[in-house]
DNA sequence: CTGAAAGCGCTTACAG
DNA sequence: CTGAAAGCGCTTACAG
C-alpha cells in the first residue's frame, strides 16, 4: 500500500488550477465551465502524471448514479447446473461492460422479505429482471422499483405494465417441436414440468404451448408436475407409464429423462422421444444428444442490456416488447414412434 | 416512481432528534454517541415507518468501503462453457452474499492497460484473484493493489508474495491419475495444453505433476501444446499420433478428445484411454462418461472467499496457504491399454 | 475563460 | 445522554 490515493485536490493543486476545472477537463459534459485549451492539457497531464482517478463513491453520490446494472434470477445458487443464466450473464456482460457498468447477479426474493435491495434506487442504476413470476409480482415491482428495469424471457400480455419486454415465442417454438413429433407419428405427449413454475409468465406459456399444438393436431397429453424434477423424474420414469413422446420443460428436465431412461434401460429414441427447450451446449453432450427448441439466448440478454443501457442513459424505449422465434435442433434423442405407443 | 428516497434527515425529523443520533442508532459501532434507550426505540420506529435505507454510496464515500468483493479471471467471455469458472462463482456468491457483499466477475487484462481497474482502491473492499499467472504478474499486482487479496488455484512457491494462497494439490491428483493409468498398463502418454497456461503457476504446476509422475515410472510422454484447443485438436487426432493415454490439462480440454475420437471412430476407451481435471458435472454428461482427477472447487471458493473477509473485516490472514487434496473420480474413458500401444 | 461555494447523504471526533 | 459541525471526493449552478 503506497501512497494514499490521489484526488482532484492534488490534480487540481500540481496543474495550479480550481478543482472545478479539473471536474470540467476530466468528466465535464455540460457548458458551465470553460477552460482553455493549454489549461486543459495541463489538467490532463497533471492527471496523468499523478495517475488520478476519480472516487467512485463520491461521484456516484454526487450524480445519483452507480454504474451498476442488476440481473435478477429466481435462483442463482447452483449457477453451474443452470446453462440458461449463465448464458444471460454472458449476454449481458457482453453489452454492458464495454459501456462501463458493473452487472450483480441477485437472487429473485419476491417471495421473502420484498424487493428493498432492488428497489433501493441507489443500488443500481437499472435492473434486469428475468422470468418475471406472476402478474401480481410484476406490478409490484414495477410500482416499487425507482430504475429502469427490463423483463427479460417474460412474455408480453394485455395489462401488464410498459415495460420492455423480451421474450423467445414459446408457443410457437413448441408448435415446432410437435410438428416434428407429429410426423414422426407420436400421438401421446407428456410435458414434465415444476411446481415452482406454475406462476411464472413464460414458463405458463410454453406450457399453454404445449397444450396447444398438441390439442390442435387432436393428439393425447399429460402434464406432469414435480415439486422437484432433479429427484422424482426417475420414480416416475420407473413406474411405466409414460408415454412415446416425453418433453421436458427446459433441457435440464428434459435430461434427468435421458439419464432416467438409460437406468431403465429404456431405449432413446427407440423407445421413446425426449426433447426439451434451450438447446445450450448440454444437449450436444447427453446421450443420445438432446433434440431441443433453440431460443437465442445470448441475443436476448443483449439486446435486454442495451435496451435497458438505453433507458438508463434517458432515452425513450425503442421498443416495448420483442418475440424472438425459435428454432428446432434435432438431435438423436426423437424418431419415429415405437409401435407400442399407437 | 412514487417519492424521493429517504435520507436519514427525514428520519431524524420524525423522531425528533438529531441526525448523528440516528447514524448511531442505525449503524452505530464505536462509543462516541450514546443515545437513550426510548430514543433509541423512537429513531428505530421512525426508520421503520418511512421505511429508510442508507445511501450506499454516501456510506462508501464516508467509511472508504465499497462493500463489494472483486472475482478475477483470466477470461470471462463465454463463461457457460467453462464450468470451473461457473463453480468458483457459485462458492464465492454462497461465502460473500450472506455477509452483505456484492460480487463483480472481472477479466484479468493483465496483459493489456495495466490493473487500474483492480488497483482503485475505492472499487473493491477485497480481490479474489484466479490462477495468477506469472510471478512477474503476481508481484506487480500485489505491489499496486491496494486492497486485500487472495489467490485462488495458484500454488505456493518460494518468493512469492505473502498473500493468501490457495490451491489442490495438483501434483498429487497429478500422481493418481497416472497411478490409476499405469495400472492399466499404459506406458505411453500425451498431455494437452494450451499455449496462453505457459506461464501460468497453476497449469505449470500440473504439468510438471504430469511429467513428474510419468517419469518417475519410467512411461513415455510427451506435451502438446496448442493455440486453441476447441479447434486443433481434432486434427491432431487425425493425424493419429497419438499414444495410449491422452490426458487434458483440464475437462474441456479432454472432452475436445472425446469428440474428436467419436467423429473419428476412435474407441473410448478400448482404443485410447482419456482423462481430465477438475471433474464437474460435464465429466458425467460425455460419452463415455469422463474419468478426471477432481479439486474441491466450491470448499476452495467459499474458504478463499470466508478469508478474504477476514482480511476485510481486518483479520489476520488466518492462513497464508492452503493446498487442497484431489481424488479421482475414474468414470468410463479409462481401461486397459490397447495391445498396440505396448 | 476561471474559481469560490454549496451540497449529494452519511459518520465521527468534539463540545456540551 | 445529545447535537452542531467538519469532512469524505466529487459536480454544478453562480458570480466574476
Amino acid at each position: 500500500m503506497p501512497d494514499a490515493p490521489k484526488t482532484i485536490k492534488d490534480v487540481a493543486a500540481k496543474a495550479g488550477v480550481s478543482i472545478a476545472a479539473v471536474s470540467k477537463v476530466l468528466h465535464g459534459s455540460g457548458t458551465t465551465v470553460r477552460v482553455g485549451t493549454q489549461t486543459a492539457e495541463r489538467i490532463q497531464k497533471a492527471a496523468k502524471d499523478l495517475n488520478y482517478r476519480p472516487n467512485r463513491h463520491a461521484r456516484s453520490l454526487r450524480l445519483n448514479r452507480s454504474y451498476t446494472v442488476g440481473l435478477i434470477f429466481h435462483g442463482i445458487d447452483n449457477l453451474s447446473k443452470q446453462l440458461f443464466k449463465v448464458h444471460v450473464l454472458d449476454g449481458v456482460h457482453d453489452a454492458v461492460i464495454p459501456a462501463g457498468y458493473d452487472v450483480i447477479l441477485l437472487h429473485d426474493l419476491s417471495r421473502g422479505p420484498g424487493y428493498s435491495q432492488f428497489v433501493d434506487g441507489d443500488r443500481f442504476d437499472g435492473l434486469i429482471w428475468a422470468r418475471l413470476s406472476s402478474f401480481e409480482q410484476f406490478s409490484g415491482i414495477v410500482q416499487q422499483v425507482k430504475s429502469p428495469m427490463v423483463a427479460l424471457s417474460t412474455p408480453s400480455r394485455p395489462g401488464l405494465p410498459l415495460v420492455p419486454k423480451l421474450c423467445c415465442n414459446n408457443r410457437q417454438g413448441m408448435d415446432l417441436l410437435i410438428d416434428h413429433l407429429w410426423k414422426l407419428g407420436h400421438r401421446q405427449y407428456a410435458y414434465l414440468t415444476e411446481s415452482y413454475l406454475a406462476e411464472m409468465m413464460e414458463p405458463m406459456d410454453r406450457e399453454e404451448g404445449f397444450c396447444e399444438a398438441v390439442g390442435r393436431r387432436g393428439g393425447d397429453f399429460e402434464i406432469v408436475r414435480f415439486n422437484d424434477a432433479a429427484s422424482e423424474v426417475y420414480r416416475w420414469m420407473e413406474q411405466g407409464r409414460y408415454p412415446g413422446a416425453v418433453i421436458g420443460w427446459n433441457e435440464d428436465t428434459a435430461g434427468y429423462v435421458l439419464e432416467s431412461a438409460l437406468k431403465l434401460g429404456i431405449q432413446v429414441p427407440n423407445e421413446i422421444s425426449v426433447a426439451g427447450f434451450d438447446s445450450t451446449w448440454y444437449c450436444d453432450t447427453t446421450s443420445p444428444r438432446l433434440t431441443s427448441v433453440r431460443q437465442p439466448i445470448l441475443q436476448m440478454a443483449t439486446d435486454a442490456a442495451a435496451i435497458l443501457l438505453a433507458l438508463i442513459e434517458g432515452e425513450a424505449a425503442p421498443v416495448l416488447e420483442r418475440s424472438y422465434p425459435c428454432t428446432l435442433d434435432c438431435r438423436e434423442s426423437t424418431a419415429e414412434v415405437n409401435p407400442r405407443f399407437i
